[in-house]
DNA sequence: CGATATCTTGACATCGATACCATAATGCGT
DNA sequence: ACGCATTATGGTATCGATGTCAAGATATCG
């Protein structure tokens, strides 16, 4: 069966010789303006329709000023070393997607590395995660586009940024710990991370309040190995004193019970552990990981409900997203 | 500290003037043509970095009859209970990214449910997954676009196709059992998938060569508590004949090992399980998972270079990447 | 029946970048 | 010094859709 040839790419003027109308005409038929007859317009559509007849997305732009595109950008390095491993932009895309496409715009996805060529194309920005890197931060702020950031919600901050409440996730992580009856405690993470810095901000403030003690910090990339070399440094340095662990990512908190196994700590009978996100394998790790939940996808539709405010000219404001604290057994 | 105001959007006119050149000039020397003088060239170039130029890409697309621009189109629906959750996309999305915007090509992120704008302004489309849905892969192979699907690879399909070696991974997952002298096995998988069909062939083919029997088949979503459930089943099916068990992915694997279990089967002493994709938690699930894993990133890669190619109007052909048996303790 | 309101349609110009061709400026050889 | 090759620049038209204004067609009213 012979695939019908592609046929060449037809334009207005095309499909308003067949209608025998204008081409404005067609435009306006097709954008179901209210000025064409009824009739005129269904034949035009049907026209159009069995002509496969597509609108040229550039030319209307190009007249509009505007491309109904948003450009997510990804803050990942484009080697293959860690791409997007992260499980989080993954979630928050699929709430960008969906919030996007019913205002009927378009994702672009960039890096911040790759993201050269997209400003020139894009109403706006939606960036995942500040992390460290202000500097390119400051560079696409500099673009003068309506941006909205992923990340750590600051008073101060100069653009808008949506974001988890870390702060209160840390709280009720403390919380969780004060009613086991936990005092001596942990944290896995590291702080120069805006995000961590809160959820560490949270929780040994709340720890003070309930009366315990943080022993330690030791910075933490998102990984279960870094989770466990990090515990056992701890372990090292306050062997079995501790009672409470705190992680700033599953990752971690899974790798961080690994090592207390290894040296015969029971969980959580010995010592809780309390990690963040609610990623997939936390319900089924052994134990089932207790973790702060954060809500990616309606984050994701928050981001992008902001940013196309912001492209409309209204006042954005930053916002955080609440957390839950799911409780497992660990 | 004010912050600069938005300049009114320049336009290669407005650079021309303050440079004292036409248009022409300045497009040429934004564009490195070898046409303009050194001299002229860094003066533009200069002015229309001091000037915050930024070039209208809706322009330069309709001009060139050309977007850049390549549609990713990831099979899920936009509801909420299963937004883009399996791990598969964003992994490949990262090669993409890499290898599109070394081509200094875009990505425009859709779903089958929001491709709808789309067609109009990209040149080339990539479709992650190709899943049962063939009849929205008909709709968008009727767009005439060059396409290139990630999925199963078939001789007889109509479009390019890249995807793992499903088959060989069932292959790879046979000759682990018969080395372990499993005799007696299930697979974990729904054969509706194209992809889970392949690794089912693979799997029983070699079986029957070794002289093992399949005991039984129970489709199954990508899910631990599908793979439990489905676990259970063959379990009430089979009881203790089984002694190993081929799971379509990795999640399916820790569900089933959950179940076997719960009903006192050690593995992999009295059952081997292989698990599919070497997900991030495959590594640290206790036992640690034996599994095949895919090279999404590569895969990512190749998907975009063979895009790339039939955008430029080369042949592009489907082809398989190889996977990899990842021996642990299951 | 004429005039005014309403409805439909069209002509023209425009968005910004750039290919094509033409022209101006420079270099070189004899 | 002249002509030709080469280099550097500009004028004009064009990609396709659509906003603005105007005009033609039809309906409605007294």
């Amino acid at each position: 069966m012979p695939k019908a040839k592609m046929p060449a790419n037809l334009t207005m003027a095309d499909i308003a010789r067949l209608a025998g109308v204008s081409p404005i005409t067609v435009s306006r038929a097709l954008a179901g303006s209210a000025a064409v007859r009824d009739e005129t317009r269904q034949k035009i559509v049907r026209i159009a329709e069995e002509a496969g007849y597509r609108l040229n997305q550039a030319a209307r732009n190009l007249r509009h000023q505007r491309s109904n595109t948003i450009a997510v950008v990804v803050e990942m390095t484009p080697s293959s070393t860690r791409p997007m491993s992260e499980p989080y932009p993954l979630a928050l895309l699929g709430g960008i997607v969906q919030e996007l496409s019913s205002a009927n715009f378009t994702l672009s996805l960039s890096t911040l590395a790759t993201f050269a060529a997209a400003p020139g194309a894009v109403d706006g920005i939606i960036l995942l995660g500040q992390g460290m890197h202000n500097d390119a931060v400051a560079d696409i702020e500099r673009l003068g586009l309506p941006l909205v950031v992923w990340g750590a919600v600051r008073p101060d901050s100069r653009h808008v940024v949506v974001g988890s409440d870390n702060r209160d996730g840390g709280v009720l992580a403390a919380d969780r710990m004060e009613l086991l009856g936990r005092k001596r405690l942990v944290f896995l993470g590291d702080t120069e991370h805006a995000e961590v810095a809160d959820r560490h901000e949270g929780f040994t403030s709340r720890l003070l309040d309930n009366g315990a003690t943080l022993l330690g910090t030791v910075p933490c990339e998102f990984s279960f190995v870094a989770g466990h070399d990090a515990m056992q440094e701890l372990l090292n340095q306050h062997g079995n004193q501790i009672d409470g662990v705190f992680a700033s990512n599953d990752a971690i908190a899974m790798g961080a019970i690994r090592a207390l196994a290894e040296v015969g700590r029971r969980i959580p009978r010995d010592v809780a552990v309390i990690g963040f996100d609610d990623s997939q394998s936390a319900s089924f790790f052994v134990p089932a990981l207790t973790t702060v939940r954060q809500h990616w996808n309606e984050g994701g539709r928050l981001l992008a409900r902001k940013a196309l405010a912001a492209i409309q000219g209204e006042h954005a404001e930053s916002e955080e997203m609440p957390v839950e604290l799911i409780v497992r057994s660990s």
